[in-house]
DNA sequence: ATGGACACCTGTGGGC
DNA sequence: TGCCCACAGGTGTCCA
């Protein structure tokens, strides 16, 4: 599944094409992947066609795409989220068909080009809906929108779903301060606390690895047992990994994550510790261990990352 | 507050 | 070949 820096991926993807396009038609092919829109349906469709689409922004895993506003109507934008196998792919009219195609949007771009938005999604945990926007609790942009958008009415406000999102280290806005003051306060393991979207958004389970193998700490240190300084490294870790693998253009190793024309990223080959059970620490030689974790995987080298009293 | 289990789903790969 | 199990980048909710 995609996290943050998959998602930033197809967002600057997405944000090229779709600034400027209207939507001319859609089709629901499985409505289990509208399970976050709050109506039927037929109320998605009736809503976004023949809406404008203003931009492409990103808070954490969130993804939404701001719709031009009627008159006496509060502004609405159409929200996304991956889940696990979720995949936005843009594709010109006529292309191949693409298996699991949940919900396929189409677009007139502001230059008259046609387009495919093709939302597939293996396991539908992901979901496209319709939300109300509602002002940024600090004043600051809801997300990030990549380019300067500054003045449009939509910058400073947020999807009432994202709302409970933390900023990610990405954002400009994020403040370390105020997450080493989180991390005091919590007595859970730091694994589980990095994956908590409330204390900071965008990492999951592959990044949480990265960056603990990085700072070397293990999964089950609880977090207010670190000290403020190796905290602050580990959030430092944190930001460059993310920020490495959106250069890289995210973390693939399947056919579950691709960009918006259909592509892997090429981060998994500077994985040091995610999915490589049994093969030798980097650092020490030792072999890297996947316990099972939150029903779910933990990987970790035993011998650079244990757990102090 | 916090930890755990589970629900939501489909598909793939390994072992027998 | 088929069958069964483990496993997969997430989120949200309910219960002790």
């Amino acid at each position: 599944m995609p996290e943050l820096p998959e998602v930033e991926t197809v967002r600057a993807g997405l944000a090229e094409v779709v600034a400027g396009a209207k939507v001319t038609k859609i089709k629901v092919h499985d409505a289990r992947s509208l399970k976050r829109h709050p109506a039927s349906s037929g109320d998605f469709v009736d809503t976004l066609t023949g809406r404008t689409i203003q931009a492409a922004v990103r808070r954490g895993k969130f993804l939404w795409l701001p719709l031009n506003r009627k008159k006496n109507e509060p502004q609405l934008a159409l929200i996304g989220h991956l889940g696990m196998s979720g995949q936005m792919l843009l594709r010109t009219p006529g292309f191949t068909e693409d298996a699991l195609t949940r919900v396929t949007i189409y677009l007139k771009a502001s230059d008259g080009s046609k387009y495919e938005l093709r939302f597939v999604d293996q396991r539908i945990f992901g979901s496209l809906a319709i939300d109300l926007m509602e002002p940024t609790a600090d004043g600051f942009p809801g997300g990030y929108s990549g380019e300067d958008h500054s003045g449009e009415s939509w910058v400073n406000m947020i999807p009432n779903q994202v709302a409970h999102i933390s900023r990610d280290p990405l954002d400009p806005v994020f403040s370390v301060d105020e997450v080493l003051r989180l991390f005091k306060k919590k007595q859970s393991g730091i694994k589980r606390v990095l994956l908590d979207q409330g204390v900071l958004s965008g990492i999951g389970n592959i990044y949480a690895d990265e960056s603990l193998w990085l700072a070397k700490i293990h999964y089950d240190q609880p977090a207010a047992s670190i000290s403020k300084p190796k905290a602050k490294e580990l959030l430092e870790h944190v930001r460059v990994v993310l920020a490495n693998a959106c250069e890289a253009g995210g973390t693939s190793f399947d056919e579950q994550y691709k960009n918006i024309n259909g592509e892997s990223g090429y981060f998994s080959i500077s994985l040091n510790a995610y999915g490589l059970t049994g093969l030798p620490c980097k650092r020490c030689g030792r072999a890297i261990k996947r316990e099972n974790w939150m029903n779910r995987g933990s990987h970790f080298c035993p011998s650079c990352q244990r757990l102090r009293r």
